[in-house]
DNA sequence: CACAATACATAACACTGCTATGGATTCATA
DNA sequence: TATGAATCCATAGCAGTGTTATGTATTGTG
């Protein structure tokens, strides 16, 4: 049975700040332990046991922390009267967070989606999804389109790059394979070849004050 | 000044046995360290240092070995006279590979393409770039393709989807999506659509005794 | 046959994540 | 308000990690 008195609260503001100091190690290419984590913090290397349960708590964490902030990058593309462009412009964030934090991302793939909260997979795909439906009820793609399965491919596209970029043979620049990927999965889902591939141009390079 | 006289010689069994177990153990999910790893064998720990200078060498050796079965298991898909069918039969072949040794996939992966031969890329790459000419000289692409270049792209696919499913939220059976993406892929390559689903479809699933 | 160079078993080292312990702090209740 | 219980967390020690020093056995070469 549980008992609901507390004696004291953990102080959120610590548990953020462990999160933070990891990725910034990260960042830095500085070997995440527990001893040099907390060095510096003021905290105790206890401290990582009280919020997180211990390091692998830890490193679920800062999984979580990567896709939310996936998701808030993803959310931030802005959005034209065009899905399809839109479409592309998705996928160049999603490639340029990736470029951006390469160890986090890489982070986030591994030790198989041991996540805080499972549905942050779902989330990520969601703005996919929704900009989908956008082309499909714009008459972009087909109706036979299933707008979880071509975001699911999109999805697929992105971290194949992605992964061989960060952690394999390809150079940043290969990047710029997307274009040609994201163009033909798009006309196979039933958008016009020229006007297709005009559109994810578009949406690929950051949105320029036109 | 390098001596070339050698007092005892290393026996490359020792070696061979050392990557076999560790590529068994990531099999059956055992942690594999130092000591687990030469437990049982009669050879000392330090025997991972003569042959290998320490784990990182290894690992880099069990990665070697991973690109090395996967090449073997590219180059054992049949042959055909549809290029195009050959090209989906690697791309399952490829996702076959990974789903059967899944931790040996996560292994070759990680630690960015730190191999004992760096050329180990091109060789995986080299047969899909020798389908993709042979499809161009068939006249099922158009000219304008560039085969390494292609190659690349149903790479990516291929290793998108496999890193998702063996690491990510994807099942196995969302592996199927390979299906219509090289076929977008090689649509978008010059290839005619109706005869593209077919020849994809066909090299998708083993090869039937027909 | 002597010599030198290699192979490698043993043991100790620095480091990892983790846990047992106890003191400090804070809230709920009498 | 004062007592008590529950929580946070700093200290110190533990088992396990990869690595390195040391010494011994083994083997090809002069």
């Amino acid at each position: 049975m549980y008992c609901a008195t507390m004696a004291r609260t953990k102080d959120p503001k610590v548990r953020s700040l462990l999160i933070e100091k990891a990725a910034q190690m990260l960042r830095a290419r500085q070997p995440v332990t527990l001893r040099t984590l907390v060095a510096g913090t003021g905290v105790s290397t206890m401290a990582v046991y009280t919020y997180f349960g211990g390091m692998d708590g830890l490193w679920r964490a800062v999984r979580q922390e990567g896709f939310t902030r996936l998701a808030a990058r993803l959310d931030a593309v802005p959005t034209s009267e065009d899905p399809v462009r839109d479409l592309a412009a998705l996928g160049a964030a999603y490639l340029s967070n990736a470029m951006a934090h390469p160890d986090l991302y890489r982070v986030m793939f591994d030790a198989g989606f041991d996540l805080e909260d499972p549905s942050a997979a779902d989330e990520t795909l969601h703005c996919l999804v929704h900009t989908i439906d956008r082309a499909k009820t714009a008459g972009r793609f087909h109706g036979e389109v299933d707008p979880p399965e071509l975001a699911t491919q999109s999805w697929a596209i992105g971290h194949g790059l992605a992964s061989l970029a960060v952690t394999g043979p390809l150079t940043h620049q290969a990047l710029v394979h997307g274009v040609p990927m994201l163009t033909a999965l798009f006309i196979s889902a039933g958008d016009d070849p020229a006007q297709c591939r005009r559109s994810v141009e578009l949406g690929w390079q950051p949105p320029s004050p036109s």
